[in-house]
DNA sequence: CATGAATGAGACTTCATTCAT
DNA sequence: TATGAATGAAGTCTCATTCAT
């Protein structure tokens, strides 16, 4: 995540990334992101209108690739099987990438419902209905099993993965690569042979 | 959830809940809470320290039940699917009864790691340790294949019911009773599937 | 300055000493009083009608013994030099019966003149007016010099011995029955020496 | 006690000294000071990080130049008593010059010795041992008793200063410039007397 | 007499945001 | 662009006092 320090805009949004990942968001002032990113606060103000503001850009900016990830792998004539194993992958790769940002993203927008998650439920939304219309075509190509309602599926399936990235960014216990890939594996194989006829 | 008129603590720790779930915690204030008790403000800190301090309380009340639960479907004789199921059960029920407390519990406390998951972090834990124990002993059995780690099927199981929850707390669709038994089915069902042999 | 412990008014009034010498009137609480007292901080208020009534009750009892004590050894038939020796013996045997006492009067009302000062400074000129008398009279009878007006030689009296007692509260340097002594002999025969022909 | 309109910061600490003056520091709420200085609230916590720390340093300004002034008397190769005289004036002038300003540094510092004279004992003393030194030294020159220890000695002159400066702070009767003139006289002339030989 | 639950005004402090330079 | 002084609303927490029991 390297990024040219002529950009302030840039510099501070990368600040704020590791600011929102060390302190939280309603924890930090903004004046930590401003220090962090070594310049003064007002100028904050110069490029985004307020705190949260920063916060949303950066959801927004990721969740956005995640969104073209996903119809991506779905618009492939891969299996559907190969589909969730693209997906998974995009999302554990992204952890793999910039850690800060996605904990930013799942403890503050994703899973902090209340506050951001209300403002960007559509959007996130967006991502379970593609994973679910995956889940359906694999119902009505009788790969998947009927019973199994694709909303469901799609959040079982998008859960187990938030809540493995939730265990890596809070138990403080070494992931290395290994680990990302055999987490792909052992997600969508369970996932999926729970899923599957 | 009843309440004794009488014991003002209890008001306020049930005030609390629907204040903390309507608004969330960081956005509320503790004047919120006294105003929904009825009780005056200072009564809140006869009580309780802070504001955090209501939060734990709520929290480790329910926590505990749970791990009571999830230690007595492990103790029982059941096979390891009747067991997942008696937890999966607990947790939904749970909802069902009181799904505001449980709202609280899983936004302000168990998905939002960086204020006060970091807190609660191992009693959090404790219940992954005791579902993985669960899945451990049933791949000794020979009844769960062996490939997966037992902390990752506790996380796929448990992330799978929790994002479930969260579907119901803001996607504002109505749940039924049937819905309820469905779900309950269908997470068992799906994951134990995929850790069966 | 022993108690007998039946009585609830003079158990909260000692405590008060307690308390306010070691936390000071402004930072300590009334439940802190009722604590040290060993009883229910209600129970304060049965006696008192605030805490600052508390702080006017010790200083009165105190100050009315002293002013006693002052008209007493104006009255006799001692020298000018002898009169001050009582008075300063008397100030000063009164811190060493009962240190915590002291400290609260002086350091809580009679130096802190901006809150209980102003309530009580009729009584605290009471003590330099009688000194005044004292020293007025001396020099009428030709032993002290006519220069030096009747209230600064009081202030300045008073004054050494005030600041004495205030170095021994604060400076936690132990005293012993011979400082104690020596300082009574110190002031008068400094100050006598100062005012005398 | 000129100000520079421009110098917000000691706009606010001359405001405080007006304030503490009037109302006391413990009476006082930090927005009266704000209010007094005609800047906002928050102004107050730009520049100071507590109500505490803007007493700290009206404190500290002031002393650190009495030190300077008693250390420049020590240091001139003037006689013991023409040297106590010099420190008698300067904080009898310094009284003059800013009465609102000494009365709050000793009625809520100096004499206050519960709250804040603990956190700043050692600088108070510092001009007690000062003081001490000429005295000391004034012995072994054989002009002053040797029957009277140096730090008594100290004591009484500066308590002495200090209540005559109390009795004019709080006494409410009016003093003109004679009376300086001559509380400086008589001080040093009677407590010099009283340490001669 | 005695208790301590209940009240609520009020204090300090924080910090997002604005704005003059 | 860039700075950081300036603003002030808002929140948490304290604690003197009241009062029902």
């Amino acid at each position: 995540m390297t990024t040219q320090a002529t950009d302030k805009r840039r510099l501070i949004l990368d600040a704020a990334v590791r600011v929102f990942a060390r302190q939280g968001f309603h924890t930090c002032r903004v004046s930590d992101i401003a220090d962090e990113a070594g310049v003064a606060y007002g100028l904050v103000y110069h490029y985004f209108s307020s705190k949260e503001q920063i916060l949303d850009t950066l959801f927004l900016e990721r969740w956005d690739i995640m969104l073209g990830a996903i119809a991506e792998a779905d618009a492939s004539q891969r299996s559907p099987r190969e589909k969730l194993f693209a997906i998974a992958g995009f999302i554990i790769d992204s952890y793999r990438h910039d850690p800060e940002l996605m904990k930013v993203i799942i403890v503050e927008v994703t899973r902090a419902a209340n506050t951001f998650g209300l403002t960007h439920l559509a959007k996130i939304r967006d991502a379970y209905s593609q994973i679910a219309a995956i889940v359906a075509r694999a119902q009505q190509e009788g790969v998947f099993r009927a019973e199994v309602t694709p909303e469901f599926a799609a959040q079982a399936f998008y859960g187990s993965i938030e809540q493995v990235l939730t265990g890596w960014i809070f138990d403080s216990v070494a992931v290395d690569e290994q680990d990302f890939e055999r987490a792909k594996t052992l997600i969508v194989e369970t996932i999926c042979r729970g899923l599957e006829r």
